[in-house]
RNA sequence: GGGGGGUUUCCCGAGUGGCCAAAGGGGUCAGACUGUAAAUCUGAUGGCGAUGCCUUCGCAGGUUCAAAUCCUGCACCCCCCA
């Protein structure tokens, strides 16, 4: 078997684990193994991805991955590492978040693969049977009060002045710990990891265990992702990165990473990559000897794109980032051009905007929304801020016409950098 | 209740009768540089049919050839005395 816990420890994965001798346990022979998520919304976004990857590996390494989505405890909420109480989802929402997520899941884990397929569990699919007072008596008489306010995710809740903390979201860690028995008793599932805030729960689970099937199970929790400067990964101005192309477009996915920045390439291509310790170490090398070129980014954003996006989103990404960044446009159809563009604000014309004189560049960023006023478009032209199809225009009494088009309909507008927009005439 | 100070363009903040679309800073936008980085530098920053016209300095009136600036009333904010 493959040594999966160094491998994670060069990697710089695990934050914690509740036996010294797991190494040693996880080389014996395949184990079941399982990684709770919250179904907040129907997307995973790039927080899930170090939970997913750690799955991922564990199963390539021949054991066993559950995922389990948090039907149930996702109707409660997990008081870990909130300040506050959590708004409650409907039961609807939370149907449709379920499914999201588990579609996602597929890109990472294999579930077929024979006696270590993957498999997704919803929890509410066993909870939901229970009675308020079968709960009580087959699970509540087990957990001792004093132990459950000696949980780092409780204390910290009661300690503060301005948020309370719910029964309904204390009870929380019984149902997680509940989990953990109900996997063991149908799957032989003998670990669980999470996020270095799941270690409370995740402790809890592994008691109850005992004390109701005199099993001894494992836990192991990762580290918290941040980056150098402090801030949350995956985070942008605009929100969350998604792993849904439809609310994060394969193109924005690719630029989060590129963009990184070079305190935390080494990291996550340890973290998010499948590339072996030599490859990434060399890569590392080399990039710190010409950090201009951005190859370690660059290397990042095409693997972790092609796994979550497939082959398919990734060539898109990579041929909007040539676009975006001053490749000339001609000779691109209106579909290429829809794609390429997908996340740039659009907006139609009637097509005899263009006949006549022509429809004046001044009108046209005005128009795509590229300035505020006729003032502001002046200003940007004259600056030298103003492209069509990527070529810069600089004269103020510009008129376009049909033979300005990128394709057969539309219009390509650039002001600086990389402000874009369409203009279709139709 | 009495006395004083304030309200300016996206924000802070100058401006006390014409030279005010209104200093300066911040922010923002554009340009140069650069690694799609950071820092730095330069320019721009009310609107428009644009050497001019229109709108803007808490609100409403008034004085004046001319008001952000003076007068009256109103609203809100701050400070001091009771």
């Amino acid at each position: 078997m493959h040594d999966i816990l160094s491998e994670l420890t060069w990697r710089g994965l695990i934050n914690q684990t509740t036996d010294e001798r797991m190494a040693d346990w996880l080389m014996e022979k395949p184990r079941t193994l399982y990684v709770g998520f919250d179904p907040t919304a129907d997307s995973l976004h790039v927080g899930h991805l170090l939970a997913l990857m750690t799955l991922r590996r564990f199963q390539q390494a021949g054991h066993r991955p559950i995922a389990l989505v948090g039907g149930a405890t996702g109707m409660i909420g997990d008081p870990s590492g909130k300040s506050e109480e959590r708004k409650l989802l409907s039961e609807e929402t939370l149907r449709a978040n379920v499914e999201g997520m588990a579609r996602q899941m597929k890109r990472f884990l294999d579930f077929d693969r024979g006696e270590i397929s993957a498999l997704l569990v919803n929890n509410y699919d066993w909870m939901g049977k229970f009675s308020y007072l079968g709960f009580l008596r087959d699970v509540g008489k087990h957990f001792p009060v004093n132990v459950m306010l000696a949980k780092d995710s409780v204390r910290s809740r009661l300690e503060r002045t301005d948020s309370g903390l719910s029964y309904t979201e204390f009870s929380y860690m019984l149902l997680q710990a509940y989990d953990f028995v109900q996997l063991y008793d149908a799957h032989g599932c003998e670990l669980q990891a999470g996020g270095s805030d799941q270690w409370g729960n995740i402790t809890a689970g592994i008691d109850l265990a005992r004390r109701l099937r005199s099993v001894q199970l494992y836990g192991l929790t990762i580290p918290l992702l941040t980056k150098s400067d402090g801030t949350k990964m995956g985070k942008t101005e605009s929100g969350a990165v998604w792993l849904a192309a439809d609310k994060t477009s394969p193109y924005q996915f690719y630029q989060y990473w590129i963009n990184l920045e070079d305190a935390d390439v080494d990291k996550c291509l340890r973290f998010f990559t499948d590339l072996g310790r030599e490859d990434i170490e060399s890569l590392v090398v080399r990039h710190m000897a010409d950090p201009g070129r951005r190859e370690a980014q660059r290397r990042l954003a095409d693997e972790l794109t092609r796994l979550v996006h497939g082959a398919e989103g990734l060539s898109t990404a990579q041929r909007a980032t040539e676009v975006f960044f001053g490749a000339e446009i001609h000779e691109l159809s209106d579909s290429q051009l829809r794609e390429i563009f997908a996340d740039v604000p659009s907006k139609a014309l009637p097509r005899d905007r263009l006949s006549g004189n022509g429809l004046s560049l001044i009108d046209a960023l005005v128009e795509a929304g590229l300035a505020k006023s006729k003032g502001e478009a002046r200003r940007t032209i004259t600056q030298g801020g103003a492209y069509v199809n990527n070529r810069r225009v600089a004269i103020v009494e510009t008129n376009l016409g049909p033979s300005d088009l990128a394709s057969e309909t539309v219009l390509v507008l650039r002001s600086g950098k990389k402000n874009y927009a369409l203009l279709r005439f139709e």
